[in-house]
This record gives structure tokens, C-alpha cells and sequence, in this order.
DNA sequence: TTGCATGATATTGTCGACAATTTAAATTGA
DNA sequence: TCAATTTAAATTGTCGACAATATCATGCAA
């Protein structure tokens, strides 16, 4: 799936920044790890220069942490940060939510509709394709937060926060239980903003995020982390 | 005021960073104006690296935008993005206050209880000192955010947004009418907040912002801009 | 005159090297 | 042996120059 909000990659920055982003929230560099700006610049083949404009963008998506004259360091994942993160998820996607219904057009309504019909379809030739059901739920979150026409909201979420969530979901493996529900409360959102019934999309949204948070809380109970 | 959220500047590039800030704030570069890069530089009297990383983090706080090969322009003020601004705020600094109801610790919000009563008797003294009622209200809300010691949310409204906010206030003079009743209205968020009500607190903070935002919709009201 | 192609100019992106600072190792003294 | 101090190595921050791209001016054709 390709953002509306991502530039394809016309830069040295922007090629290895997406490198250096799928293998961070993909485990390949630990987190914690220092980042060694020569090792990588070899690596990658290219000169520091465009790699600390990629590592300033990295630290802007929260996945990694410089400190001046030290360097950066991968983010270290821990419940509390995740709790954090879905904490701030739950208000931004409700606020998403309220504003869509008032901003979205009937034709983008309608096209999310389409979309979730579509999932369903694909869907029920098996579960299990957790892929597939990461990338349907991925969109339709998408499709709302866009639909908000919020510019700073969807810099926010699309841009900062998503490969955070990411990192989380795929290092903590956090495709959970929840997969059969979740497209019926997709579908009750996409309704209520059909609707024009801000309050109650909003409220769907943050119990739907909520769940997960929840769900995550309970499933780490009593676990350092 | 200092922040606890920012460091002082160690490095050439933290310098530069925040005198192009306070420039761009002030609008002594002019909103929509083309960033040139040799000429900041020859200005500034450092070389092109610092000043590269200086923009970046400018990007990242919306104060200017870049395309790649085309250099940077500073954003231009509208009324639309004001708005939008102001949306994300007022749900934001809800969730702060809902947060800060939980985790703050009776110290904090006493501390704050004072701060409020030291600005009440430093403003008694005369009012129309815009400038020392500013500084008091982003000190006020300043606090509440720290006291919701939600890493991200502090670092979104703390780091990002707060200098777009600023430049709004400066450039449109929205230093408003609504000085006189902010005191009421942060005296009873905090109560709330000593209540530990923070589904109050978070009605009572978005209706705080949300009375800003009318005001500043009826201010502009059918104006282009 | 208008629109498009061409070339000159200026700006951004990238590179390699040096300076400043931190981190690790080695040395000294108790 | 251990602690503190000094020294050495490595890393980050900064610089100036070059390459790639975009912007603007000029000229040409319709």
C-alpha cells in the first residue's frame, strides 16, 4: 500500500531512510542498539551527509533517540511507552473520526464501504492471513485519519506515529485475538460517519483502539518489560 | 521561561536553530518567503551542515516546508490552519488534562495552585501586560501537559506545535479579549484536576481552547486569507 | 505576441576531510 | 587491587568543494 502522504524516494536521504526504517521496525537493527554512522554509511554505500538527514527523519518518527555528541540510539520498546502511545492514538483517531464525518464526501464514504466489503470477501476464504488483515485494517485507519482533512492530524499519525505502532505490532507480535471483531467495528465507524454522527464515530474509534489497549495491558500483566 | 522539554543549545546547529525560530516567530522572515541556504549561512556565519540539520527540525516543528531540490519556504499563515491547529489542541490539551488528573502527584498541582495565585496578584497590579499574561498562560499550560507525563503527547505540544501556535499569536496579534476570564478557567482546570475529576478537567480545558478558537472564527469571519 | 525549447545561473544534494567531543584504554598512585 | 587521572581511539559536528537538479533568461518558431 502506497500513502497519499509519502514522497517516492528521490534522494539518497529518502532511500535509505526507508532502508534504515524497515529494519528497524522490523527487529534487524536490536532496539537499544547504538547507530554507528560510519558503519552504516559503509553499509549503505553513501556518505554521512545524507545519513544524518535520514537519521534526523528517524528520530522525528520516534525511532530513534540522539543525544548531541553521542550519537542515537534505537528506541527501546517497554509496555509503558506502548500503553502511552495507544493512549495518544485513542484521542488523535477519534478526533479523526469526528472530523471525517463532518468533512468526508459521500463518494470517499462510499469508497470505504467498497473497501471494507472487499476485506470481508477476502477475508473469508481463511483467517489467519494476519498479513492481509494488518494491511485491510492499516487502510481503512488510513482512509478516516485522511478523511479528517486535518493537515496536522494526519502529519501526526500518518507520519510520525505509524511506524512506531508498526514497531510495536510486529516486534511484539500484536495481531492478537481481536481479528474477527475488529471488522465489525470497522464498519460501524464507517457508518456512523456515513451518518454525519461525529460523536458516536469518535466514540466507536477510541473503543476500538481502547480494546487493543486493553487487550495489550492485560496480556502484559505482571511482566516486566 | 525556560522548558524542561528543551536543552540548551551545545551544538552550532541547536544556536542557529533557535535564532531562525525566533526570526521566523516574528516574522522577520517573511511568512511564504523562499529559504536561501548560502545566504542563512553567510548571515548566520556557519557552514551549510548545521544549518541543513537546523531546518530539519524547523520542518519538523511546521515552521517551514521543504521539496526535495527545491529548497525551503516558511509556512504561510491561513485561517484554514489556524483552525486546524486549534482542533488538534483542543483535544490534545484534553487529554492532557484527563492524563494529569491521574499521574500528577499532589505536589505538582499544588505548585500549580500557587503559580495561578502568584499570577492573580501580579496581573492585580495593572492589566494590559499582554506580554507577562502570555508567558502565564503557557506557563499554566506548560505544566498540565509535563503532568501528564505522556512522553509523546508532551513532546507533540511541548516541541512541535508550540512554536506554530506562538507564530500564530504574534503575527495576528491574538492576544485577545479573553484575558481577564483565563484565570478562572485555569483555576477551575486545576481544581478539577485536584478533584482528580479528569473527565471534567478535560471538558473544562477543551472549552477553554474551544472558546479561543470561536473567538478567532468570528474574528475572521468572512475574510479571505 | 505567445508558447516552447535551449542554455546560463543559482540552489540543493552529496562527498571527503578536519576539528571538537566523547568513550575506552592505559597508566599512575594509593 | 582499586580508584582516579591521563592518554589514545573512535565518533560526532562542522567545513569547503563538487555534482545533480531546478530556476530563470534568452532565443526560436508558430
Amino acid at each position: 500500500m502506497q500513502s497519499p502522504t509519502w514522497r517516492d524516494p528521490v534522494t539518497a536521504a529518502d532511500r535509505v531512510l526507508l532502508q534504515i526504517q524497515q529494519a528497524i521496525v522490523e527487529g534487524q537493527i536490536a532496539p537499544g542498539s547504538k547507530i554507528s554512522e560510519p558503519e552504516l554509511a559503509k553499509k549503505y554505500d553513501l556518505s554521512r551527509a545524507p545519513l544524518r538527514e535520514a537519521l534526523a527523519r528517524l528520530e522525528r518518527c520516534h525511532l530513534i533517540e540522539r543525544t548531541p555528541n553521542a550519537g542515537a540510539r534505537v528506541v527501546k520498546l517497554s509496555v509503558a511507552g506502548l500503553l502511552s502511545l495507544y493512549e495518544l492514538r485513542e484521542t488523535l483517531e477519534g478526533l479523526a473520526c469526528r472530523l471525517a464525518a463532518q468533512h468526508m464526501t459521500d463518494d470517499e464514504i462510499a469508497q470505504v464501504q467498497q473497501l471494507l466489503d472487499q476485506h470481508l470477501s477476502t477475508q473469508r476464504v481463511r483467517e489467519g492471513e494476519s498479513y492481509y488483515q494488518e494491511a485491510g485494517d492499516v487502510d481503512f485507519h488510513y482512509r478516516v485519519i485522511l478523511g479528517s482533512k486535518n493537515p496536522y492530524l494526519i502529519n501526526l499519525l500518518c507520519d510520525e506515529l505509524y511506524f512506531l505502532v508498526r514497531m510495536y505490532r510486529v516486534q511484539l507480535g500484536m495481531n492478537g485475538p481481536r481479528v474477527s471483531r475488529a471488522f465489525d467495528e470497522h464498519k460501524a465507524i464507517i457508518n456512523a460517519i456515513a451518518n454525519r454522527d461525529g460523536e458516536l464515530a469518535d466514540l466507536l474509534m477510541r473503543r476500538h483502539i481502547g480494546a487493543s489497549r486493553r487487550n495489550i495491558e492485560q496480556h502484559f500483566k505482571q511482566q516486566g518489560n
